[in-house]
DNA sequence: CAGGAAATGAGGTACGTTCCTCAATTTTTG
DNA sequence: CAAAAATTGAGGAACGTACCTCATTTCCTG
């Protein structure tokens, strides 16, 4: 049996009122006493049943997610992670919100994190660009004690409590070498193909491939990037054009956005399954052309991980309680036709067995 | 304010009390009454706060993990990764009890197994070969209403709840891949090493390895399996005999064990880094070796995600609730040098030793 | 329709906390 | 040293559930 504060009490030779104040940090007890408590928690190693003290408190944890009101695959696929998530921890007390920002308005964001205090959140997860606006909002919601962690994207100068995501240079890097290695070392060119959304995402990964190509690779030609910016058009076109003019190419680094798109040009031209094409994010579609072979390894990570992720990480903030490091770590994963982890079926209903 | 026991009582028409029977299925209550209440739960959409439940019930869910006393690497980070996830677990009621027995005796495996239910475990989580005595002895465990799942290796025919690991042809599968496109589709011949331990499983792995490579990469010559029995010094002569006789190996497969001498023998022959090396598991030993180059790459299953999926899904088996199944599905993960983890923990770096 | 059985209700205690009030004690201050 | 202030104790209600007992009501059966 786990000590309780009874235990506590008894040990420490206080009442269990004395006990109470000093756990809740409530004013009132003297130095010596809070000593004596505190000596005898860590001698019987007691740990507060975090589920009594949240029943006690009824707390629930508020939590907002906000994300850009971007349409893309990707973001859609986060958010439906992040709602699923969010259903699966009601039995947590856990409650996610989601909230929508128009992509390119950083002052619409801040005042959309600036209203968050006031309806009882108790943390936030933000998935933006920094922007000095941006950290300034963050910087208040810290401020008034409530828990920010950047999502996917991070916010090295905003100070958030975390990141709940990859390092980006380390997964272009990785694309890099599958690339250079997929390609036998050479000789040949890459493409390299991005949109500016997320502009210091796409500038990490660019190093990150670049750095190995360089460094391994010397006989790949990596090509200057191409910018999409998002259109479907553009894409058709650059791709298109650099295709008939650089014979040479063997491979497309396609570092973020844009699939669809390419993947069609590529049939098109009659292209699919010929080039090794390395793409990011594992969307519905990426799956698909994966599966086709039109798409030869994907760098993504885990949407529902990341998802659970955000909101154990957020409750711990919440909690002061320190997080298991190894779990909330995101992985670079790479994914193949013969690593494709199966989808679970969508259809599988939930069937919650109330009789037990 | 999620709906309480109290709310489905006046939805119903009850008492509190009619309602905690049909909730735990007492008997004593009318098909008519069941119906009512039942009704009342889906009409508000009661869930039971876990948390209070199992408070006044004071449950702990006490699970047993039963592993071979082998004593690779990979057995002991799986201890240590179970060891881990179960004192992290405490606050959520868990009990985690590691039993090893000998590897090469599967009646006193049995009797391990048939001595469990006696000790008030609700759980059991198992990793050994399948045997017809280890069969029954599962479905003594599962006649006695204690749920059991197989860890790493499957049971196909036992009748478990519940496989937490990976498909293992499929991780063959993606060895495959992995070794067909690094050699650039060949010429070239690759040596495949295994020890017998967990039988069925490399046979699985090469049964995956295989199909791909005929199927895929014909310029690619596999030879055959070369059996190490687990012992290093097998493994030194068999893979220096066969690199000298056939200097056209280009790759290594390793489907499991023996990676220590495998790295050493290659050290020894001036081959480090010459060859693709793809081997199975992330022991500290190979992720030293990935970092100076001395492996390609591996095909691993997230340990730490592994033993928390096993506690997860114990407890829902416990307590008959539905599983996360997108959240249960071990990964095929694919490591390279470039998208290797971050080791967190520094305390449980292992001493690495290439000298004996 | 009486008698017995089955079903239901009423109410309590417990789980390990939080948070509150009020009284009792100790310490500090003027 | 007395009064004021600070500290500590004692106790209770609540959170949502499980599980128990005993009384009451309803149902079935002969």
């Amino acid at each position: 049996m786990r000590p309780t504060v009874i235990d506590i009490a008894r040990e420490a030779g206080v009442s269990l009122a004395t006990v109470d104040r000093v756990l809740n940090a409530r004013p009132g007890v003297r130095e010596k006493t809070i000593r004596a408590v505190n000596e005898a928690i860590a001698k019987l190693g007691y740990v507060r049943d975090l589920t009594a003290a949240n029943l006690a408190r009824s707390r629930t944890y508020r939590v907002a997610v906000v994300l850009p009101d971007t349409e893309s695959q990707f973001i859609q696929s986060l958010a439906e992670a992040l709602t699923k998530a969010g259903s699966m921890a009601a039995t947590s007390r856990t409650e996610l919100h989601l909230h929508r920002f128009p992509a390119e308005d950083p002052h619409a964001l801040a005042a959309l994190l600036g209203s968050l205090p006031d309806r009882d959140y108790v943390g936030v997860a933000l998935m933006a660009p920094e922007t000095p606006v941006l950290r300034d909002a963050v910087r208040g919601l810290r401020a008034k004690g409530i828990p920010t962690v950047a999502l996917v994207s991070d916010l090295p100068n905003a100070g958030c409590d975390h990141f709940v995501g990859v390092d980006n240079r380390a997964a272009g890097r990785t694309a890099g070498v599958m690339m250079g290695r997929f390609l036998g070392g050479g000789p040949g060119q890459v493409m390299v193909l991005g949109q500016s959304l997320l502009a210091r995402d796409m500038i990490e990964r660019r190093r990150g491939f670049d750095e190995v190509l360089q460094r391994d690779f010397p006989g790949i030609e990596v090509l200057q990037s191409l910018e999409t910016h998002g259109s479907p058009v553009t894409l058709h076109q650059v791709v298109a054009e650099m295709l008939a003019n650089a014979p040479q190419v063997r491979g497309i680094y396609a570092m973020g956005g844009g699939n669809r798109a390419l993947t069609q040009v590529l049939a098109n031209m009659g292209l699919s399954g010929k080039l090794t094409v390395i793409c990011h994010e594992l969307t519905p579609h990426v799956r698909a052309a994966l599966i086709a072979g039109e798409i030869t390894a994907v760098i993504t990570q885990n949407l529902g991980h990341l998802a659970r992720s955000t909101l154990r990480v957020l409750r711990a903030k919440v909690d002061r309680l320190p997080l298991d490091e190894g779990q909330e770590q995101i992985r670079i994963e790479i994914v193949l036709r013969e690593n494709l982890p199966a989808q679970p079926d969508p259809s599988a209903q939930a069937h919650i067995d109330h009789t037990s």
